[in-house]
DNA sequence: TGTTAGCACTCCATGATGTCGAGTGCTAAC
DNA sequence: GTTAGCACTCGACATCATGGAGTGCTAACA
């Protein structure tokens, strides 16, 4: 029995609309309301015993004794995979999203911080978006640069059209000289390799070097030692306030929940990629709602993402976070489509 | 009439009681408590006269009849401005600032952005630092590195220690060994002015380079045309989290005003400099309370500010922000002595 | 003259009580 | 299988009483 053959065509029906008219109102929907709202052909009672029926299921619960249902999560998993209709975005929002992020076209950091920012604006949630990750970017050029007598900056241009900037200190002064032919140097080497991969190569490289290029790769190795190792991957968010503008963090206990985990970076970037392990990582969005992401101590956080590609590889992911109470149906074409336009833009970016 | 001398000595020892007793318990304060905690040796009667002066006076407020009193901003001002006793910080404190920031010795973005994570953990507020003023910084160097066909990255090392890289778009390719020409060039020409004149500098300079030197000029004038013009200076805030634990907060209408706040850089700037105007900018801190802050629509909310400096020359500021009710003789230490510690720091990166 | 004890009063916080309305489950009739 | 009717439940909200912390005022005191 497929899952969605579950439930009989009236208990769609009711689900559908407990939850439509819920993720409007963040009202318990009671049974009169639904015939109302939805001018359904039914009586309340009809609707009650089906509701009844679907709480017994699981689908539905109820706050106490005689208050309206609220979906579980598993009638919203329901509603999302079988029920809802994708709210296609109208023309001037996706004109919209198209020409805020066309601005930022210059730089790659500038984008994805300007992404987060629409999404934000665009869904009032917290807008969320990963870096790409390191392995997909390759080097694409090293330079060493001095810019005083003991430090010298170095210079990494990747595939994705990124350039970072590091400091190393210097034992002792290099000559200008020196430091293009150590950059000439580098570039045939390192150009191509992951930039994730950068101390690692070095490492390997080492003996080769050593023998082919002793001075060189000596004094390579020594500047290139100082580079950090591997920052972590930064995390474009935006949109806090927003999502306070929520009524369910009129609770302030919730409120500070979901405030400290913005904090924690590290747990959102798994919260990102939870999606992946249970959506078949297809071309579009995933969906994590509530419990589903308890084990990180949230249960009353959903999150939307999508993953967005370079040259047809994903490369990282891009979403929303909110609470559990979203409208997945406009939220799941909103991440689809500004992952869609970012991975376009990036395309244009590297091409 | 000095303002100090507005007050009596008992007067001024019942506002520091109080104030003392409020900014440690958040709840108002009577002529009870009062004695007992700081164990007086008035009876509550004699205090509950003195409060109801210091009420007339406007140093003190009750929230309505028969309530305990609570400091007004003048009395919050008074406070601080002279019955504050400063709360020294302990060895141990003043060695995990300098050890936490010293660790960050390579970088001076780095170093801002621990130096805001720092204030916040120490402070329980939240922690703010300005980047420095563009006008303080000198462009040492500045070199185009070529990173694709179409693109360079224009590197820019200021005075500070600091390292930009811009990308921008070429027209044509321009060859490796003219862009290292163009370099050389930008450097003679533009090294020594501030970062914030680059572009002023640029159009000043053009007639002159024009006529003497035409192609590079003309080739470097089309090049750095493209950079962006000054972007908003960057403003390292960390602890929103730590600061919504504050009791003031539960109430979520005020917590929504400072998140709110929070999200609107622009505004925390001119709030950070507010102080300024106000203190006459001496080498310590300054601090903004409450209401004196309201034209701008916040005034459950005060910041206390303090200068950092470079080479003895105040470039930026730093600070918490939180309620009103702070711990005002333990915040204005950290704020001066962290202030103090990134001057030095500062100064050591770049001597 | 300044300080204190005493007392009546005020007001908030808290908890108990009652009412209203939205919603339910169940039963019986259609 | 559906619906109308009805008794019931529970939260939201208002009302009310109580207790406690705090005040202002007055009169007595040193």
């Amino acid at each position: 029995m497929s899952p969605e053959s579950q439930l009989n065509d009236r208990e769609k029906l009711i689900l559908r609309a407990v939850v439509h008219s819920y993720i409007t109102t963040a009202e318990p929907v009671g049974s009169r309301t639904i015939v109302k709202r939805f001018q359904l052909d039914l009586s309340p009672a009809t609707v009650r015993n089906t509701m009844a029926d679907l709480e017994e299921t699981g689908f539905l619960k109820q706050l106490h004794t005689s208050s309206g249902r609220v979906p579980t999560d598993l009638g919203y998993r329901y509603y999302v995979d079988y029920l809802m209709r994708v709210q296609e975005l109208t023309l001037s929002e996706r004109q919209r999203i198209e020409r805020e992020l066309s601005e930022k076209l210059n730089d790659v950091d500038d984008l994805m911080r300007q992404t987060s920012h629409l999404l934000a604006l665009v869904t009032h949630q917290t807008g969320i978006v990963e870096a790409p990750a390191p392995e997909s970017a390759e080097v694409r050029r090293i330079d060493l640069i001095p810019v005083s007598d003991n430090r010298a900056a170095v210079l990494i241009a990747d595939s994705l059209g990124r350039v970072r900037t590091t400091l190393v200190a210097l034992e002792e002064p290099i000559p200008a000289m020196e430091l293009t032919r150590l950059s000439g140097f580098l570039n045939d080497e390192l150009a191509g390799i992951p930039t994730s991969g950068l101390t690692m190569s070095l490492r390997a490289h080492m003996q080769e070097w050593l023998y082919e290029q002793r001075r060189l790769a000596e004094q390579a190795l020594r500047v290139l030692d100082l580079l950090p190792a591997g920052r972590p991957e930064p995390l474009f968010l935006e949109g806090t306030a927003q999502l306070m503008e929520q009524p369910e963090f009129n609770d302030m206990a919730k409120a500070r929940e979901v405030l400290g985990l913005l904090d924690e970076r590290e747990r959102l970037v798994e919260l990102l990629r939870a999606g992946v392990t249970r959506a078949e990582s297809g071309a579009h969005s995933s969906v994590v709602i509530g419990l589903e992401a308890a084990e990180m101590g949230h249960e009353d956080i959903s999150v939307v993402t999508s993953p967005y590609r370079v040259q047809g590889k994903a490369v990282g992911r891009l979403g929303v976070l909110g609470p559990r109470r979203m409208p997945y149906p406009r939220l799941t074409s909103v991440v689809d489509y500004t992952a869609a336009m970012l991975s376009r833009l990036l395309d244009r970016l590297t091409g």
